[in-house]
DNA sequence: TTTATACTTTTGACTAATCAAAAGTAGGAG
DNA sequence: CTCCTACTTTTGATTAGTCAAAAGTATAAA
């Protein structure tokens, strides 16, 4: 049986390693869970006993084609459910997640599909992350991340990596939304900090802030 | 914990006793929720001990007032969730009903909030049941049972007792839609059946299919 | 008053998921 | 080669919900 349970250690997987290059630790993905180790552990062989997963044990784990697939739809349905709840609903784009965290389990593929109509079958969702195909296929775009830009570049905001709601809110307030055209002015290495500015305010971020943030020429 | 579980008890108490008055049999509950009897008891138990329901032993159970308040909202959730799916995503009235059965347990206050807006405040959904309010209130019109109403009359079609799909989609068929209006031609006590006019098709019912649905004059 | 019947409750067992804590393992440092 | 550290796995307990079947109870009929 798929439970919601399942369903979030495929995503959880699926999401530490989009590629499915490399294992995942146990440790890694109870963190990303927020469960302990034990459960992680339990967990990952109920799932490889179901052919979603290949454990090697004190090594890792990863998804198998089955696995990957099921996962690849949960990203679907959340990322679809999220862009619904901004443009249809008129939800606030740093609320979403949360609230399409407990639907993604639920929503059936025809309304799914549904909303994919209604929304023009889009490739990218409120945070810019894409959005797979019914068919398991996922555009993808190549962005790279702010902290790795140069002074001066002509940027635009594509794609958010951290979902907290306080985090997009901030990033909200100046100017920093999916999109939006900045320039570096100035990254400062003693201070780990980049100076950025948006149509409307000069923001100074960390780096590690900056990371989360990934851009495409303007 | 409020779980989908205790909501679907909850619920099923308040449907089969919406206004309050008697009690509901251990057995009556254990139907209408498929579960076995033993279930039903050991849930009351816990309902029991939460305060959201006062049990009898071996008489029945009843919601308390925070029991049905809960419940309230649940039905609630459901319809205005039936009547967005209908109403915006374009589904069939006969499939939505277990759509919402899902739903109901996870979309958040604002989510309905906002459902509630884009769908104009409505008073009912899409079989006719009408939709509380937010504060609890239910909105009543006094219908009739068709199996109870009279040869000639011309009358209006106001509710749907029955969700199941099958039953909505013949009703659909013969032109049995909310809204629509019918006339009841006759009346046969021996073979327990009634033959209505719909606008585009004659119908014959048994009594207990009638049963299911509520009319009002037209 | 006794018995039959229909219902309710209790009991014991099971599954899914979790945690805390004990036991085990991989791999590097001395 | 031994030991330390960091990690993973195992073990045992817990919670929520379920069922099957045994035991108990209310009520009406004989």
């Amino acid at each position: 049986m798929i439970t919601s349970t399942v369903e979030n250690y495929l995503k959880a997987l699926f999401l530490l390693d989009q590629d499915g290059e490399k294992e995942i630790s146990t440790g890694e993905l109870a963190k990303s869970l927020t469960v302990t180790p034990g459960s992680a552990t339990s967990m990952i062989k109920t799932l490889a006993e179901a052919g979603l997963v290949e454990h090697r044990p004190h090594y890792g784990v990863r998804l198998t084609n089955r696995g990957r697939t099921l996962a690849v739809h949960v990203v679907r349905r959340h990322r679809i459910v999220e862009l619904f709840l901004v443009e249809i609903l008129g939800m606030d784009w740093s609320k979403v997640h949360e609230e399409a965290e407990q639907l993604e389990h639920v929503v059936s593929d025809e309304v799914i599909e549904r909303m994919d109509v209604l929304l023009k079958r889009p490739a990218f969702d409120p945070h810019g992350d894409p959005i797979p195909g019914a068919d398991g296929t996922l555009p993808n775009r190549s962005h790279c991340s702010l902290s790795k830009s140069n002074v001066g570049q002509q940027l635009s905001v594509a794609r958010m990596n951290d979902q907290d709601t306080d985090f997009l809110q901030f990033a909200e307030k100046h100017g920093l939304m999916i999109g939006a055209k900045i320039t570096i002015i100035e990254h400062n290495k003693l201070a780990d900090s980049l100076t950025i500015k948006t149509s409307n305010d000069t923001v100074v971020l960390g780096l590690s802030a900056a990371a989360n943030i990934e851009v495409c020429d303007a």
